[in-house]
DNA sequence: TTCGCCTGTGTAACCGGTTACGTTGTTAAC
DNA sequence: GTTAACAACGTAACCGGTTACACAGGCGAA
């Protein structure tokens, strides 16, 4: 492979101004500039981006470090971060903790020298081992995770607000026998949606310790829940599962037991994944924009980047929208519900 | 940041001693080795990848570049390669050339000296083209393209063998009357399932000119094949998408019109993505294990970069699997048709 | 004792670019 | 006719590591 010196020696100037040439500085006249360009062509020469990067203090690259890459959870993310990216001509290295707190670690080290900025999803990671694990001088946004005590930039769901908004929906519905599916105990976003839950049927229905059934946000998880109620060991005219995947296999088994949605039983999830407009009947959900969620960090990271001080704007919470579907019958809701849960935009 | 020569100040040794106590080398008492430790962790010090791998000639990182991120279909292949290179603990630099020619040949320049592979999935890029963005010095897997006269390895799906499975089941059915909804023109996934459709028909039950409606693989182009079919133009007793996202489209528009799947009708996609079993009646379809695709070309890659030689084994062809489903009435599928359609596990 | 070899460590070149600074030659200003 | 200013270009240091080679000291063998 060429390198710059190949190339200087070819056109018969040195280095640095071969290396001026190529960058379009200026102090270049249009036949040495011609020359450089013509033994570029001529060895074709590609700049070395690693050797580059070492002397401009600059890798136009950002690292993205997730939990995991399965589902379409991440994959949008991961879009919606490469839209931003792509537009500001960044790169992205992947970097996949796989879940072990370890390799969170190893997976930010790794990072070290190869990225100008950091986006991090740390689901179930304590704030102060994160601290540790982080670079300070590295910027950093937190992608779905509250920084609390650190003040490091993050933006979020805000899951309370979204389950609380759900809930709220149903209890207009007149249903008072709602049950919750639960998400994993460790993760916050769970935790968040089942907080909003058991709040929205204390304040509006004052209806203290309602039905939860444990899950961990798996298909297989919902359809446990499923055959739970249906096995009649608990009443509920309504279900509303933490997330989507849930819902999809709790209304299998409710199928399977011969339930009618919406006749015998409403069914709500959280997330809208694609699937959800295409149950039978279509499912009624918390749109979360998980693209959003990407692009906004990547666009805070950007600003950080460029030296811009984010101020105020160090963290945004994006509100889920409620979609109704005919797990709840299709019909309107409420209009101030519908309002709670617009989204800024 | 701390650099190499800070540890080795504090430590009191040479930056060549610092370097070996931390890379674990030979020829390192154990005293120094602890005191360059001990440097290590005060200053904490975590090495420069972007400067160790100039030197190393070695990036540990492998560049991915794909024409989209969008939807589950790439997810997913992002997903099979990030399997295989962490076990082997690479990472992941991703490209985008965002559907433009141009591009492509930014995002491969962009790698230069960044990663030590490739993956490329150019979907509709010439070969003569292609050839001349890539650098013949870096190892390249090809994916999802048959390189054709570039003896570069790749990894592909077989769907010319696939749709002509689906086409000999739906014969084996004894359906005559089958339409095929074409994928994108110059798409070559597109062309050669459509070219396996119609050998099928002409091969198998000797129809020659088989009805062949145009699509471009999205769920809006099977909706409107979907109406073509309903106002009457068309026979039909079967109807073969070449994708699902386009089979989804088709039975929503069939619903509409009251037509019964698989009684009037029988349906039948390819991709199984997750909907497809989701679907009510669920959607029979050729099943493509779409992060094999990424794992395989993934391992391919690793091969080369060990200084294997593949041999034989430069292309590898993934066949795709029959899942007979609701939409062709859900029974068994002719034991010499699923045989074919296996996959080598 | 002398030579050879091995071990632990240091010096400095190198990876492939960028860029501060110095040099040369030209032109404008006095 | 000097000098200053400036444009075009070259030299070499530098980014932060790795590593070939040199070197000093210790030990066993002849």
């Amino acid at each position: 492979m060429a390198t710059l010196r190949d190339v200087a020696r070819e056109a018969g100037v040195s280095v640095a101004t071969a290396s001026r040439a190529i960058n379009g500085l200026g102090n270049v006249t249009a036949p040495t500039k011609a020359a450089v360009m013509a033994a570029v062509k001529k060895l074709n020469f590609v700049p070395h981006s690693g050797a580059r990067s070492l002397t401009r203090r600059k890798t136009d690259t950002v690292g993205v470090i997730l939990p995991d890459l399965f589902g379409e959870f991440f994959s949008e993310i991961i879009r919606g971060i490469d839209l931003v990216a792509h537009e500001s001509g960044m790169h992205l290295l992947l970097g996949n903790m796989h879940g072990s707190t370890h390799e969170t670690a190893a997976a930010i080290a790794a990072m070290r020298g190869r990225v100008d900025g950091l986006l991090v999803m740390p689901p179930d990671l304590k704030p102060e081992l994160l601290a540790d694990y982080l670079d300070p001088a590295l910027p950093t946004v937190l992608l779905n995770y509250d920084a609390g005590s650190l003040d490091l930039p993050f933006v979020a769901v805000d899951n309370y607000r979204g389950a609380y908004a759900m809930t709220e929906a149903l209890l207009a519905r007149g249903m008072r026998q709602i049950v919750h599916i639960a998400g994993p105990k460790h993760n916050r976003d769970a935790r968040d949606r089942q907080r909003g839950f058991v709040d929205a049927m204390a304040k509006i229905a004052k209806i203290s310790n309602p039905a939860i059934l444990p899950g961990d946000f798996s298909e297989e998880s919902g359809a446990q829940a499923g055959r739970l109620l249906v096995q009649g060991q608990l009443p509920a005219d309504a279900v509303f599962a933490a997330n989507d995947q849930m819902a999809v296999g709790l209304m299998a088994e409710l199928a399977n037991a011969g339930k009618s949605v919406p006749g015998d039983v409403l069914v709500a999830g959280f997330d809208d994944i694609p699937l959800a407009r295409h149950l039978n009947p279509s499912l009624t959900t918390m749109q979360v924009k998980i693209d959003r969620l990407g692009s906004t960090a990547m666009m805070m990271l950007l600003r950080i980047l460029r030296g811009e001080t984010l101020g105020g704007a160090s963290a945004t919470i994006l509100t889920p929208t409620l979609v109704a579907r005919g797990t709840t019958g299709g019909a309107a809701i409420p209009a101030t519900v519908a309002a709670a849960g617009a989204l800024p935009t």
